[in-house]
DNA sequence: CCAACCCTGACACAACTGTGTCAAGGTTTC
DNA sequence: GAAACCTTGACACAGTTGTGTCAGGGTTGG
């Protein structure tokens, strides 16, 4: 079979092997495991590691961030919650009495809440 | 009218100043000036302090994670980055081989860019 | 004009992120 | 069975995040 060693990994993705089981820990690749629980990288997770790399380098994110744009999509209501509250950035309305515009701003929480609800695949 | 100063706001949000400050260093809410340059925190941006406050408690998420949900909808190309990488989760075909997958991960990475450029306002 | 505010910049400090290295102990391979 | 891997756990350390506080210097309101 074509699985390489964590080493193995290492090597062909420029990672060491201490972030690959770092990458691992923040819930980002996981490996499969053989029977002793040494970690088994297939072609997937090679691509994937790569894929990540350029990603890293080329917009300057962390690992965290990746790992936060993980936990909005699976979890619908910290999704909801955050678009919601970036929905409201680029101009107030002003028109619109404070009082109004709270609960326009709830019935858009809510409509948020409930597309995120459709669309959940793994919710906890 | 009716705008607060920093003190002010900090006070009826739960805030403490020195955090109004960095919030907005780190780009969430940018309060209007007065001519003296004073922050000046209307009722749209005492709403959002509390909003936000309420969504890190909740979640137990920090300001710099939604300061990358922030970055996800103001940069096209990080978002289809972003989500095309994440997309790749779930399980890999695993009766495709690699090569046609690579392709089949270009072709899908370009159509994420197109849909995020259509959906671009703010793109720097 | 003077107390009470505001501003920016700096020092400080705990907690977390990203990395390396090393220790003690299992697994594989020849 | 011994060399060369693997595992987890820990110590270490620079950089970032999140917060407080204090200094030096404008602004404002009575």
């Amino acid at each position: 079979m074509d699985a390489l060693t964590i080493h193995e990994a290492a090597a062909t993705t420029g990672w060491s092997s201490r972030m690959l089981r770092y990458v691992e820990r923040v819930g980002l690749i996981e490996p499969q495991r053989s029977t002793a629980g040494y970690r088994l990288y297939g072609p997937a997770e090679l691509q994937r590691l790569r894929t990540l790399r350029e990603l890293l380098d080329e917009h300057g994110v962390g690992l965290s961030d990746l790992a936060f744009a993980l936990r909005l999509r699976e979890e619908p209501r910290l999704r909801a919650a955050t678009d919601g509250w970036l929905e409201a950035e680029p101009e107030r309305p002003a028109d619109v009495p404070a009082s109004d515009w709270l609960r326009w701003e709830q019935a858009k929480h809510e409509r948020l809440l409930q597309l995120a609800a459709e669309h959940a695949t793994t919710a906890a």
